[in-house]
DNA sequence: TCAAGACAAGTGTGATCACAGATCAAAATA
DNA sequence: TATTTTGATCTGTGATCACACTTGTCTTGA
């Protein structure tokens, strides 16, 4: 498809020019919100309004919109009878049916990936917990957004390995619906538990990547599990402690 | 909340009034899109336009680029670079992505119904078989429509008695994505096979009734994964069988 | 003092328009 | 005749506006 035949260049040696991406407002607004919603920046029950959300944003009111109506759509955000759309109250039958199904197919995919795995795509994972490890040398009390971001990517990075182009975007989903959540278990977490505890996530992390090396299906599984189980355990015991709390007042 | 000590009514007596449905346009052309990928109604790599859409459903292209915009995110169709979107191709990866993926969940789903449904909504169940015997006995040439609607009826109906407002979300999502392929397979199944195939689908949703009657979730998986796996087969042969096929010509 | 109605501000929805990029066909040039 | 260029048309994107509905507050009345 090369149209000028009568460059200085050859076509091995032409500069190559990247393909500049496109990215819409509206697309950034989306990424930008599904960023928010899975570090656990809004609230459960809280209440979004495209107005307010495009003025914090710096843009108009359109691409929010459709940006919600997408995020609608996928469940991360709820639609009230209202018109109104909100964050989705946390309550401990979500909780238990978020938590079953994230083991199902997050479980799945680790163990698709356990098989497909390269030794450079093993590598790139051990380079997310070094830089984890690094971050959290560097700060005593980590900064939870940083943490959240790792904790993302280590993820997403064996679950690419899957191959799966169907399960990862259903992963996505589900850590879109468990981020206000988890945030909140995790904040509670660094409340309570002293370090010892928080030093069990790198075990848990470290006993995956053994698995992994090793091409251990169910060992891999089983080190996920426990990682993610986690914070769904600790929140539910807290939900179950104080069952008066602000669950969504519809 | 009865503000109304005064009315000619006792509370009981009093005539119940329903909540009106405040359905808005774009739910409406969602809904529409949703039931036409479903359905099968769009070929795989046919391109959609929003104008052209709004012209068919007689509205503006507002509500359409938004429903649009939903359906992206939930991968039912797929943003091209050229920011058009089309019905995702169907190719020999994807297919066994997506019948790998729907086995996993919609196993599960069956599963989780076996122990927690009752048996008035098992009668449910079995009245939509009754249905459908009587559709396909009156009209030989039975219309895939209808025998799709039915089929999607008898499934979602189980499915729901899962009581997972995860899981069910995610199936709809499999079904969209699987419904530009296996509307494309029954059409061929049609064509191709006698009668006395199609006499399995039935025995196989018999089968897996039986197996929900005396509540064994092994036996209604099984049934459940040879029932939604008999259209993948077959089009995975035809698709191997003839790799020149239009798949995609990005 | 309290409740009911009225007014005002806020919010989602859908239509319309301007603009930029894509696509395709006709015309002009080598 | 083949290739390139030009132009028109189509299409998605985002802004703005009008309209209907919701919500909160204030006033008025008993």
């Amino acid at each position: 498809m090369q149209k000028h035949p009568a460059t200085a260049f050859s076509v091995k040696d032409r500069p190559q020019l990247l393909p500049i991406e496109r990215e819409t407002v509206q697309d950034r607004v989306y990424a930008e919100l599904r960023r928010a919603l899975i570090c656990g920046l809004f609230e459960p029950s809280q209440v979004l309004t495209i107005r307010g959300l495009a003025d914090q944003m710096m843009t108009s009111t359109m691409p929010v919109r459709e940006a919600l109506g997408r995020l609608i759509s996928e469940k991360a955000v709820e639609a009230m009878p209202n018109r109104s759309v909100r964050v989705p109250p946390v309550t401990l039958e979500r909780l238990d049916d978020l938590l079953r199904t994230r083991i199902l197919i997050e479980g799945e995919a680790v163990a698709l990936a356990t098989l497909r795995m390269t030794q450079r795509e093993l590598m790139l994972v051990r380079d997310v917990l070094a830089e984890w490890d690094e971050v959290r040398s560097l700060s005593q009390r980590g900064d939870f957004d940083r943490e959240a971001t790792l904790n993302q990517k280590f993820h997403f990075q064996i679950y690419r390995c899957s191959g799966s182009s169907v399960l990862i975007p259903m992963i996505e989903s589900l850590w879109l619906q468990s981020g206000p959540c988890t945030r909140y278990a995790a904040y509670a977490f660094s409340q309570a538990v002293a370090s010892d505890e928080t030093r069990d996530v790198a075990y848990y992390h470290r006993a995956m990547v053994d698995a992994l090396d090793r091409r251990d299906p169910v060992g891999a599984r089983g080190a996920l599990v426990a990682d993610i189980s986690r914070p769904f355990t600790f929140l539910r015991e807290r939900l179950l402690a104080e069952p008066a709390q602000s669950e969504g007042e519809q």
